[in-house]
DNA sequence: TATGAATGAGTCTTCATTCAT
DNA sequence: AATGAATGAAGACTCATTCAT
């Protein structure tokens, strides 16, 4: 029990959490490209908000575009991951499975952080379209994939009718990704006050033509 | 001699396409803006596009920012009228009026300068969400409100089922945009290689929901 | 006779001497690189001295690598001509050729920009062998083959003595080479005070070489 | 226990190097300034080649300048001295002593390390016209005169012409320095493949000039 | 109306140098 | 004695905008 029987930890108190760093900067830096464009956004900012020096930047990351190119990949994988995780996990009761999913999304979109690398993609992606491309195949593409396996699941399980599976797809994902660019880039009035029942409506849509009704 | 009696004509050798002129920068600035995005298009390139000097834009536009407003103020006019239009026009038969419209918005999608103008918004809306706003309130909300004219008169007819209105117009748009998004943006395969056929099975998912199939 | 009969030759009055500038902008790079190093000059420097604004000069020149390179080729050309015409010229009587020449580069040793190049070459040529060796192939050794020449054909005429052409030609070169550095690089009192006689000195120990005195 | 009782030998394990670290930095420092330029070279760099850390050469060089000044007068003490003995032990036959020195400075030019300070100081001696000064009055000068004093010595022997000192003398040094720059500067193919014979030709031509033949 | 020339203000990036450990 | 981390100051380069013609 006694941590005083093991050897010494140097462990310097706080090593100037130099390991923190990179994370942080990602962080100020997603933030400012969020907020005013990746070209307008200036790595002085950058700094300032993560509690750097300008040059300090410079010790982790080589450029502003590396930053850029971090950032897209540390918050891509996660998601590719969810995206696997849920075929599988899904596969038993894909209805379910797609009925949660759709809640969860509603009730994560409150966050705005959720739409602003889509939203800074979007921004970059004519000058940088290899960014695009790694963001469709790495994200959109798997995620579109997790989903139709979900569906035809449903189909071959009986319980999701014969429609096309990515026009499905489509209607599933595309409100969504649209509530958010509404509610967060337009700063529209969300229409998911109480996500619970509208998706239930929204979910009702899709499910009548998924489910034909009794 | 004689130039006295001539009448007032300015000699208008090169007159011609001067009145042209506006539009041909704004066409350009779209096109660059697009391209790039707004902070890294530059103004040079503009012209070039244009076919003027630099310095001749300013001649028509006193800044780069006046360059943007104009820019949607001229591509949102049409839209916001379209809209407008829309909600009479189809007001007698709502459920036809709605299958046409997603029809022809398949069909248009083709055009990769239908998302140009929204996909310049969502890359600027950070910096100037007044543009933003403007965009919402001139042309989104007009096209939701006049959306939901039509699923509310379908509803009073009783052609369409009782759902909620919001979420149906959601529906209804968010995957016409996300495939936009998709095919341009992100620059991934259309699934509207045969528009006819996919927006058949999107709008049957829809319309099962709005009109319970027997 | 009459210009009168000349169509309209628009020549604009001075054209802001558009076409001065890049030679302008070439001394004034060739003072400061010369004065500080070609890393240690600022642009801004080069810029004031040639009497424009920084970024007056990138539209003449787009990088100050480039206004190197420019410098070097604009400097080299007319002595690598003037190597070509010695040889030809000299031809006839190279002994009083060389003699002339010699007078000639002690007398044009007084102005510092004589070897303000070399001195530049040599500052940057562990950066950029290739400049070095771009000036080594126009200059150095087009004058050296040059005086060969002059050598080899006064060894023909039999007005200089059978030694060894290389030997000659470098103990031709090196002095005068060392009296410039000596002079305007270590800024040491030049022997030149009365070039006249100092060459007649230099050249009297050559020639006893070449040419046995009775 | 018994620390106290030790002679005060403060742990030399790793001390061994300690004192020959400046040296070493020095040397890492006159290739880096060499190789790239007193400017461009990085401290970084420098730290790197002595197998230092960046931050660890402030503890032996207040900095970059410092580290230039220390190079010059380390590298110039032992040339200094040479020039002393070259002086008094030629005294008893000059001529052969020149001989000498010029087949020795022949050999020792294969080395690139010799021009490595002068070519450093010509690169920097517009900036820092005090460090050309301390080369020429503490080598340059001491150079010449020792061997001004030879050639006078030769002279009041009568072994050696009375020609101009002056003359001579730059006629010795030039081209061994001319030599210099355009092997390891201007990367030139070298004249010495056989320093023998080439010297021995050079001092021909000068030697004629000194001690006209029979 | 049109433009070649010019510039002021700004941004990314680098690097000698210092600091905390 | 030594270093990883950090920074202030500086410089190359860019670009929206203006000016003179």
């Amino acid at each position: 029990m006694s941590r005083s029987s093991e050897p010494k930890q140097p462990e310097p108190r706080w090593r100037r959490r130099a390991e923190a760093r990179p994370e942080e900067i990602l962080d100020a830096a997603l933030a400012e490209f969020t907020a005013r464009g990746f070209e307008a956004a200036r790595m002085e900012d950058i700094a300032k908000a993560a509690g750097l020096s300008k040059a300090a930047i410079y010790l982790y990351f080589p450029s502003k575009m590396a930053l850029l190119e971090a950032l897209i990949e540390a918050k891509v994988a996660p998601l590719a991951n969810q995206a696997q995780t849920l075929a599988t996990a899904g596969a038993a009761d894909p209805l379910m499975a797609l009925r949660m999913l759709a809640t969860a999304a509603a009730f994560r979109m409150a966050d705005p952080n959720v739409i602003a690398v889509p939203r800074l993609i979007i921004g970059v992606s004519g000058r940088f379209p290899e960014i695009a491309e790694y963001y469709r195949t790495h994200v959109v593409e798997r995620a579109r994939a997790a989903l139709e396996a979900l569906v035809d699941a449903g189909k071959a399980k009986g319980v999701i009718r014969d429609v096309d599976t990515k026009a499905v797809t489509r209607a599933f994902i595309g409100p969504l990704f649209f509530e958010a660019m509404w509610t967060h880039v337009l700063r529209g009035e969300s229409a998911l006050a109480d996500p619970h029942a509208l998706i239930a409506q929204h979910f009702d849509i899709l499910l009548n033509g998924l489910e034909p009704r009794a």
